[in-house]
DNA sequence: GGCACCGATACCCGGCGGGTATCGGTACGG
DNA sequence: CCGTACCGATACCCGCCGGGTATCGGTGCC
């Protein structure tokens, strides 16, 4: 199977339409047909099930639509991991959560530079769920996830670190007097929404953020409520106010890559992150 | 990037040697020395550094190689899994080692079976090793692995069963009749060598051996010691004698299954084992 | 310095990817 | 109930690319 049917298939699997697939592909109708009909053949698989009016996928055309997905995305990784190694030489890139376990970062980027054998660390920071796609398609080498908020599927970790949350309220809140706090108690709280994979956001009350310095404004002005991990604390404005929320599940912080990219300098960081 | 020029391009990484090469990809030399050419343009990227009498893989070309692999296992993979899903229908692929946790497996389908909205389940006994390799190609959709021994690397997996280790020695062995052992104690006897993942075994005394009934059949014969999880004592032959390794790692075995993959059935499997 | 080895280059052919034109079946509206 | 619009499949043509053979050119060894 040549990537290049494979990415013609996905197309077709996502619109679910020839003609549509065919103009995001940038080729006639036509060739996308017989290429998809010379796949079927030679995979001896029936992909879709189709008459001159819809265009459906069998189950085992899912199968390859997933499973298709994923193996573009190595290829992807290979390409541009090639290209970075070449380019940049040898060095890291270290993809993060902007805002988030600033400290733990910070004392790592040090411990490893120390090392010897280490190499340069290039950070990128990002938006919530975009490391994922990042580590996935070969623009970094490895990242800081916080479980259970990142799914670590498909990826090699280290747990780092385990912490408790906070609520984070505007100061004078009503709450923020409280010792504690459960999370039945911040239900009906403005909590924000945050985008979703495809940079869409869901449904509801809360406002929509996207970082976490717009999160920690909109709290200040009143605006928003949070729960949050303990580690936030460190770096507050005034006007802040957190309280304990003993039944918000833990966090965990821990370092992931991609597997089979076991190269020395990954190890290394690998390494230096556990002994911390 | 497509799938052909990643072959060409693996089999010279492999082979550091463009006839050799074509050779096995049963091409002439012509057509895969443009054929790398032509990569190398494409990426914008040097990979390999030859004159006319050697080839030697540059950095980026050792990155293309280790993440070409990855990506290659992944488009056959979902090659293998689609004609799968095509010509078996529903229905999963079970793999395990041969004489390994026999009754948690026989305790995991039968509670599986009765699920309602399973699907039927091909058991696939292998040699050590053997199962990473299937389940990272396609012809498995999950595994039952035993930490330390085999790598978990780029699988999800849960936990579901931790025990300690036993050295398994034949009756009337010296060692026999202690109520424990140190691993110190057991450096000098006969333990066994497995073969590696590309089949070979490692130098050593011990004898060489390929699943557990061989083993314990040498270990009857007075041949070989081992030392293995406390799970295989169920099902043991007359004149063998376990005695406990306190200070022997212990053997945690997982359930796993390639990222990517979660199907409702195999979702069903991986719930089903987590309660058991 | 001659020779053997090996990758690159030159040149040719057939198949495949891509295009346009058109067919054939299906659902919808009048 | 028929016309029509839509959409995937088919027919046919062209140009490029993958593959072949022949040969060149550089390198290390005897």
């Amino acid at each position: 199977m040549e990537t290049r049917e494979l990415r013609y298939f996905v197309a077709v699997a996502e619109e679910l339409h020839f003609g549509r697939a065919a103009q995001r592909l940038g080729i006639a109708q036509p060739p996308l047909s017989r290429a998809i009909g010379r796949l079927e053949r030679r995979l001896g698989v029936t992909l879709f099930a189709r008459n001159s009016r819809t265009v459906t996928l069998t189950a085992a055309g899912s199968v390859l639509l997933s499973e298709g997905r994923a193996a573009l995305d190595a290829v992807e990784a290979a390409e541009r991991r090639t290209r970075r190694a070449f380019e940049n030489g040898p060095g890291l890139v270290f993809v993060t959560k902007a805002g988030a376990s600033g400290e733990l970062l910070a004392k790592l980027l040090d411990a490893y530079a120390a090392e010897p054998g280490s190499v340069p660390v290039d950070v990128l920071l990002c938006g919530p769920g975009e490391q994922e796609r990042l580590l996935r398609d070969g623009r970094a080498d490895a990242a800081l996830l916080h479980r259970p908020f990142d799914s670590t599927t498909g990826f090699d970790v280290e747990e780092l670190h385990t912490e408790g949350q906070v609520a984070l309220l505007p100061a004078g809140h009503p709450l923020a007097s409280s010792s504690q706090l459960r999370m039945a108690e911040l239900a009906g709280l403005p909590l924000p929404r945050w985008p979703d994979r495809e940079g869409r956001y869901p449904d509801g009350r809360g406002p929509a953020v996207r970082d976490h310095t717009q999160l920690l404004q909109l709290i200040a002005l009143g605006r928003a409520a949070a729960v949050v991990p303990e580690s936030v604390r460190g770096h507050l404005h005034d006007g802040l106010v957190t309280v304990p929320v003993p039944d918000a599940p833990r966090v965990t912080t821990v370092i992931a890559w991609p597997p089979h990219s076991r190269s020395r300098a990954l190890g290394l960081l690998v390494a230096t992150a556990t002994r911390l």
